[in-house]
DNA sequence: CCAATTGTCAACCTGAAGGTTGAATAACGA
DNA sequence: TCGTTATTCAACCTTCAGGTTGACAATTGG
């Protein structure tokens, strides 16, 4: 498996937990370290710092250990990754859509007999 | 949880499977049966009837009995949706990126005293 | 109507995900 | 240096995901 795909795979598996969308969502705001990130979820703090190693792996979160504070912070490039993937199939999927369209008129049109009929 | 948290959590975690996404895309090119997008894999057919299962309760794709042949189509709508909540998080990530980058000039201006300095 | 083809259901197995608790480690302040 | 604080590591448990095979259901073709 390429390293595209295997990128893919954990970036997708890491925000399909709502946890870690929350955690993203809170990081998109500010930077913040483990324990402060913790006391909003009613589970253990070592639950949320596996939930942040997660994303970590998935290069979605980057930590600096170099400031005495706020040690986790977003990194934008895998979400480009997954942008791109899903508006290629999004893209896609509305223009097969607008042919379906297109193609149930031209279904009706040939019920009731049209001068356009070719042959 | 709302009903938009959990289709997000079926769809990214529809989305996390390489199998998975292989099936989008071939469904972005041409609706297909079940046996017909088995052949291309290296598992039984239930396998594969069990992965559209998957896209089919996340919402990525709906079947139609109607015709004799492709029942398995792409849908659009929950391609939106993630790529509504994963735009929103990428837009903020670079913003905080430049942001910091706009930090360290000034942090590097501060350690070389420049005339632009306030106070 | 029968048979063949196609897809789903059910039971089962294995491994990984997400949580727990307790111990180990690392860095900081006094 | 020593204790405190913050975080990770390790072992364990339970549930779920992804695969298997075999039986069943349904739809189409002759």
């Amino acid at each position: 498996m390429d390293d595209r795909t295997e990128r893919l795979n954990r970036a997708f598996a890491a925000l399909a937990d709502p946890t870690r969308r929350d955690l993203v969502a809170r990081l998109a705001v500010d930077d913040a370290t483990v324990g402060e990130l913790a006391e909003h979820y009613d589970m253990s703090l070592q639950a949320v710092s596996k939930h942040l190693k997660v994303l970590g792996d998935a290069g979605l979160v980057t930590r600096s250990k170099e400031a005495q504070r706020r040690p986790v912070h977003l990194d934008a490039e895998v979400f480009d990754l997954m942008s791109t993937w899903i508006e290629r199939y999004r893209r896609r999927a509305e223009e097969r859509y607008r042919r379906l369209d297109a193609l149930l008129a031209e279904e009706s049109d040939r019920a009731r007999p049209s001068e356009t009929e070719a042959s």
